[in-house]
DNA sequence: TTATTTTTGTACTAATTGGTACATTTATAA
DNA sequence: TTATAAATGTACCAATTAGTACAAAAATAA
């Protein structure tokens, strides 16, 4: 059992996670095909050459970034549940949208969802990739609310299930309606359903 | 009163709308960006010189396709509450999808909605414009909502604006669910969702 | 020092992009 | 026939794209 990570030559200067996690931010604000190549180096921090020397190709970086973007997710979840209980940490992704449209002025979605609409039909691989990312996390959500049922902070006696479902849906649609222009009157009332739904 | 069309010259051998819904429809399977100028010519079934002869851009086109979208979308659904009344034309919105899903295994979504999520922070005049055809459509869907009330088809008491907002929000988020790559089981209970809310 | 590895810098490729220029052909009215 | 407008065909442009090649510099272990 060797613990020398030193290593002959000059050592790595950056982490592959940490540069990982600045490109799955670009991606995020701007999309899988809107973000050139040289963008993408300059918001890593790293030279063609080291990304290349690194990584396989663009795709490759995007398919470990919708891997990263669903650990991350769910890890920040994990800790959540435990600080302000299960249902709370599920009412937590509606607010956050509400609080990022009220301070910016827009909203940037679900990672997933958004690479699921732009991959669709266009790159399978990354598709199934999504997919897979897609169904891990709502899996989650669903134990989050069985969660939220066992400790009674939601009565809705649909199956945890349905529930987890129907919220990240009508979530996920708030997102593309407020994207498509909606006026607040309709973003308010949507809001207002998301909470009924949890109730 | 001249009715005279005829010009001198070469009359026009192609119909401006008839190339514009050709448009609408590749636009609509292939998104804005994605879609190149050749492949559009080849849709649209004209040259490029006759292109930018009668249209002043690529995103001229799109946007005249926008409006050609909401503006075959309402008639469509005028003529539909005619046939089958307000609540069913309403369903079939959804079946639409349903059916899209089961025979070719995926779907498109609306035309709308997509451009919404691909233009947003991105092309600012296309936002506005799509913005304005989204609202139109909304309130036709309201007013096909309200016109069902009175017919007592919907016995839901939530105000029409409220119903309509809230289905058109689930369908929309059925579509990027399903894109997402989500498994039928959620599929299904969310097109019963979907009808629970025109109950 | 020397061997080794990372990182950088520069130059390049081939393909694709939306758009322009312009001469030629075709179909009509006058 | 002639003027006119529509349509075609061909050639071009400058910018951008993801990715490659390779030499040089820098940082470490031995």
């Amino acid at each position: 059992m060797k613990t020398n990570t030193q290593t002959r030559g000059r050592p790595k200067t950056f982490d592959e996670t940490e540069v990982l996690t600045r490109a799955m931010h670009y991606f995020w604000e701007h999309g899988y095909d809107n973000t050139s190549l040289d963008n993408l180096l300059v918001a890593m921090g790293i030279k063609k050459s080291s990304f290349y020397a690194t990584f396989k190709s663009k795709e490759d970086v995007f398919s470990k970034t919708l891997a990263l973007y669903r650990e991350q997710n769910m890890q920040y979840m994990r800790n959540l549940k435990e600080k302000v209980g299960p249902k709370e940490a599920m009412l937590t992704l509606m607010n956050l949208t509400i609080k990022e449209l009220e301070e910016t002025g827009k909203v940037k979605g679900c990672l997933l969802i958004n690479s699921g609409k732009e991959c669709y039909n266009r790159y399978d691989d990354l598709s199934k990739q999504i997919s897979h990312e897609f169904n891990f996390m709502q899996d989650m959500f669903e134990a989050l609310i069985q969660d939220a049922k066992d400790k009674r902070e939601i009565k809705n006696p649909k199956d945890a299930k349905t529930i987890a479902g129907r919220y990240m849906n009508a979530l996920n649609g708030l997102v593309v309606t407020i994207q498509a222009g909606a006026k607040q009157a309709l973003i308010d009332d949507l809001i207002e359903s998301l909470k009924e739904i949890l109730e």
